[in-house]
DNA sequence: TATATTTGCAACCGATTGGTTTCACAAATA
DNA sequence: TATTTGTGAAACCAATCGGTTGCAAATATA
């Protein structure tokens, strides 16, 4: 049962849950509030998001508070940036290439 | 057969693939050779990039060379960016608390 | 022309997925 | 104390996944 950042955010229900509780802790029952599906579906993407660290719970009597680990998302982030790179050096060379036709309009 | 980028960077041996052709176009049996699978599998793996228009191919002869659709992983990283919005605003918020701790230290 | 190479596609397989139903347990409430 | 509420976990299910094998078609080469 290997988790991982990128298989756990495959599945558009759990970017939405995702999303939801970037901004504020929620419970199981009110995150589902939100959906199209059971409780219990709900239960088991958060175990998946907690399994990789992409949430973290806080017990409050009997209500658990799930929350997003903002960090762990900077591994997604991570992996991207070496596309950023790329494009940013294109981008440079279309740069280099219109002001170099800029010029010879002079 | 709905295909999203998400789902198609799930793959670990897809995200392989896509930054193997990122520098340079090749054909399924030179990625191939970098995987410790088969040339179908690989296959399989392009055309799945292929649906959800992450990668693009050029015939040449009998030769067909894929490439990275660069501009369809802006997708993934405009996802991204709204957390980094979030982190960004709560470095913000850290920083402001730092400077207001030097205040009151003067 | 005969043969080798490059490739996509279909059929099949075991494993995994996302969902449901059912149950058990702990905490709050009557 | 008895009941309601909030939750996790197990058992099950159809669908999908990633991989393999085998085949057909097109292009290159002898």
């Amino acid at each position: 049962m290997r988790r991982d950042i990128f298989q756990a955010i495959a599945d558009p229900t759990r970017r939405a849950i995702i999303i939801l509780i970037a901004s504020q802790a929620m419970t199981p029952n009110a995150i589902a509030d939100n959906f199209n599906t059971t409780r219990q579906s709900v239960s088991k993407h958060l175990r998946i998001l907690t399994e990789c660290e992409l949430v973290k719970q806080e017990q409050q009597g009997r209500e658990i508070y799930y929350s997003l680990e903002l960090e762990k998302m900077k591994e997604i982030d991570k992996w991207i940036e070496q596309f950023r790179k790329i494009w940013e050096t294109r981008f440079n060379q279309l740069d280099k290439v219109l002001s170099t036709l800029k010029k010879q309009k002079k």
